[in-house]
DNA sequence: CGTATCCTTGAACCATGTCAAGCAATGTGG
DNA sequence: CCACATTGCTTGACATGGTTCAAGGATACG
């Protein structure tokens, strides 16, 4: 199997022959939930791009709970700060559904930013939209109630996995990482939950949730 | 005067004929504290490159509270974030010192990026770096009590402005900006400033602080 | 020298975290 | 296939850190 094919975003745009270089020197990993694929404070090889499947970005905080960064999908790559800064990593990676990684050593990497303007400009653009992503998310930590975390990480959710065709999220996530996306502690997650089920605005089935009422949520999201 | 150097950190390596090209279409700006550079939801042009001066970098909540996200010094570059993805910019930029200001536009700096790998490089690691910061940041604000937020924005405003001969903090911010770099309200920050004056951690003197006990804080701001 | 801005303190209130206990669901080994 | 263990979920009671409001004092600036 190819690992890195023009159809991952970020590889769009490479020749032919800059695919086959890649695919020489690229190797296939495979996990299963709950497995690790780097862990904080570890020095990375290369980086990691998600061919199928998801997996958290969480960083431990001095009392041990996990808080959520983000998630990459398939088509994402992971790991790329380090790399660029030579750094330890600064999140560690779990799978939250069986995933499938292709493996990328940084000189490879670090070739293509240097020989390929474009790719060069596509990982930047990348970092980028993840740094204002970031910024928001300070600003809505600092500033928002509880409940209106959860109604944006319901939102987000929505927007990363889309919702099947009964309006439930197409992710299945413990009440633990919801906690840990919103940054709060389970329980409040399981009471504000409550909440929006008695406002009818979500529906709750174990750990599988319909949004009902989007436009009670964004309102909700946005105050 | 020329507006970009090969002092100026990010432009560090450029040919002299780079060099010279940009000053050609690059212009100097001056302001006073408490002027804006850009504002939040602006489309910007280009990008500004502090020459002399603190710029801070935030963002407006629902309520209007300023959140800080961080702070520009000389060398130090504004607005790549949005130039580069190309949308409006996510905060807004004012002047704490009095500063000149260098603009280059857009399209001068899409032509280093993608002609000059180094460069392309350099804002890469850049973008990396704010990256890696407001992670932290985020997991910070989630997870830590006020005054341990607080004694880590003392520090960092000392690892950004460094101390005077008498361990006074480099930079003097109100009270209204500390609480807005630490994600709190100007009333707490006062009293945990109280607090830390009490244990003989820090002394004030207006808007002036002194850091009296720099390893008390250190081990504050990891609790 | 007066006005505006900033700082400080107290008191009351509230959102959220913490602790404890019981239940449900899931998985494992005998 | 059952019993037991583990993990996750839920709820209640309580503690507390932090925000908000109000009022007065200090400071800076034109």
């Amino acid at each position: 199997m190819t690992c890195i094919s023009q159809h991952t975003s970020i590889f769009k745009g490479l020749t032919d022959k800059e695919l086959y270089n890649l695919n020489l020197n690229s190797t296939l990993l495979s996990f299963k939930r709950g497995e690790t694929v780097y862990h904080q404070g570890t020095k990375l090889k290369g980086i990691y791009c998600v061919q199928q499947g998801i997996v958290k970005f969480l960083k431990r905080g001095a009392d041990g709970r996990e808080q959520i960064i983000r998630f990459a999908r398939t088509g994402d790559i992971m790991g790329f700060r380090s790399a660029i800064v030579n750094e330890t990593a600064c999140t560690t990676t779990k799978v939250i559904e069986e995933s499938v990684v292709c493996f990328l050593p940084s000189q490879e990497l670090f070739k293509l930013i240097k020989e390929n303007g474009e790719f060069a400009l596509s990982l930047l653009k990348i970092a980028c939209n993840e740094l204002g992503e970031a910024n928001d998310h300070v600003t809505d930590i600092a500033q928002k109630t509880v409940k209106t975390r959860l109604a944006e990480a319901l939102l987000d959710l929505k927007k990363n996995f889309q919702l099947d065709e009964d309006n439930f999220l197409k992710v299945n996530l413990t009440r633990e990482e919801l906690a840990g996306i919103v940054g709060t502690a389970t329980e409040s997650v399981i009471r504000h939950l409550s909440e929006l089920k008695a406002e009818h605005i979500i529906e709750v089935n174990g750990r599988r949730i319909r949004l009902k009422d989007i436009d009670k949520l964004k309102k909700m999201a946005s105050l």
